[in-house]
DNA sequence: ATCAAAATAGGTAGTTCTACGGATGCAAAA
DNA sequence: TTTTGCATCCGTAGAACTACCTATTTTGAT
């Protein structure tokens, strides 16, 4: 178990900077091991101490926060990036997500979201402001669309739910043929009826479907 | 604007939901006008008394957490639910938020963030406790991270990308020809170009490389 | 023991897409 | 002006999938 947490934070206003080390040294098993003011100094700083984590803001000189974590994730140094910033921007945000920004937390946040959010990249998990929540729902939905028919899965039977699976895995029937050691023509047969059971039209809804219901099958 | 938010609490455990009382009342503008211990009891109630939020949890007696939504839901009541619950599963969470829950609230997150959940899911906007953005970032990043090849889109013609996000849009080359007015073999020759600039084999390789690039495209 | 559901496999025809190949016109750049 | 890229269209072969069928074996429930 890592007992302590290794931390750089990275703001250009000296007065924010602080207060932000104050309250994350407050939290047993943090450590501040550097501060910058600017993109550049932030990134040298990283490459060099090797932190667990790094707390970016987005509005920097030199280099912004995106410029930063773009350069510190092409040069594969192992950090966890957290943006604190104050823009509650949708695309600013999608963006961070793109890249492998695994936090997302606005500066008028509550302070306890901070630490958690600490705790949470280190762990490898994601933390985004619930004040967010919105875009991450629509982003969510994008791909999640109305399928509207999650209940007929249960009309499956257990091998028809098992192909359908390997479906979603963008396999062929051949592939699903050769793995499970049966023949091309009952994986299609199964195709078909589960074709019919959930009345889709095409292998890409079958697909698509697959795709969508990816969790519910199991 | 509204100046009282009526709120009923819907929980099966009468300390805890005594709690959530002291807690809310604090907040001005919040006014707890009913309290249940079973969905069914919720369900009548916010059926009659009409409030802006629903609070409920997913473990209860008669009825669930879900079955109340769902019920409310498919009745039109115009009613904003928040889940407030112990489980951090995925399925429940994916499942809560394909019907129409706006706020998935965990029991043992920060005060704070039941109140801005209430605050949230009342101005239409949603509320995820945010131990539980990993769950919607990964979906969205499943298939997102190994394509590698995001930067071999600005190779694509303007054509070829239109071409891509209607197959992204699970179109065949058929549906494209005719919404084009061009002939299926354009398509296919399209198709072709685009699959050999992205180095894709395959229908599949080219459905999911579209479906994993949908917001870079445009 | 009987019956129904499920899984297995095949036939034939037709659609959709890939993988080659070649061809034309057009506009911008060298 | 010549070249290059882009968009358009066609032929042929084969792979992958659908849409109809039929049929056998296994398995579990009544």
């Amino acid at each position: 178990m890592n007992n302590e947490l290794r931390i750089v934070i990275a703001d250009d206003h000296p007065i924010f900077r602080n207060g932000l080390r104050q309250l994350l040294e407050t939290e047993t098993g943090f450590k501040i091991i550097g501060e910058a003011d600017n993109g550049e100094a932030a990134l040298k700083m990283i490459a060099s101490e090797k932190p667990d984590v790094a707390i970016l803001d987005i509005d920097m000189p030199e280099k912004d926060g995106f410029e930063v974590a773009n350069a510190l994730f092409s040069k594969s140094i192992p950090v966890e990036v957290i943006f604190l910033t104050m823009h509650r921007n949708k695309k600013l945000f999608n963006a961070a997500l793109n890249i492998e920004v695994k936090g997302y937390v606005l500066k008028d946040s509550a302070m306890a979201d901070l630490i958690n959010a600490v705790k949470a990249v280190s762990r490898g998990q994601n933390f985004i402001s619930p004040q967010l929540s919105t875009f991450l729902i629509e982003r969510h939905r994008q791909t999640e669309n109305l399928t509207g028919n999650g209940a007929a899965i249960s009309k499956l039977t257990p091998t028809e739910k098992k192909i359908l699976m390997m479906i979603g895995d963008y396999k062929t029937s051949k592939d699903i043929a050769n793995e499970m050691f049966i023949s091309i023509r009952t994986v299609e047969h199964h195709r078909s009826n589960i074709a019919i059971k959930l009345d889709l039209k095409g292998s890409h809804a079958l697909l698509k479907f697959a795709l969508d219901h990816k969790d519910e099958i199991s």
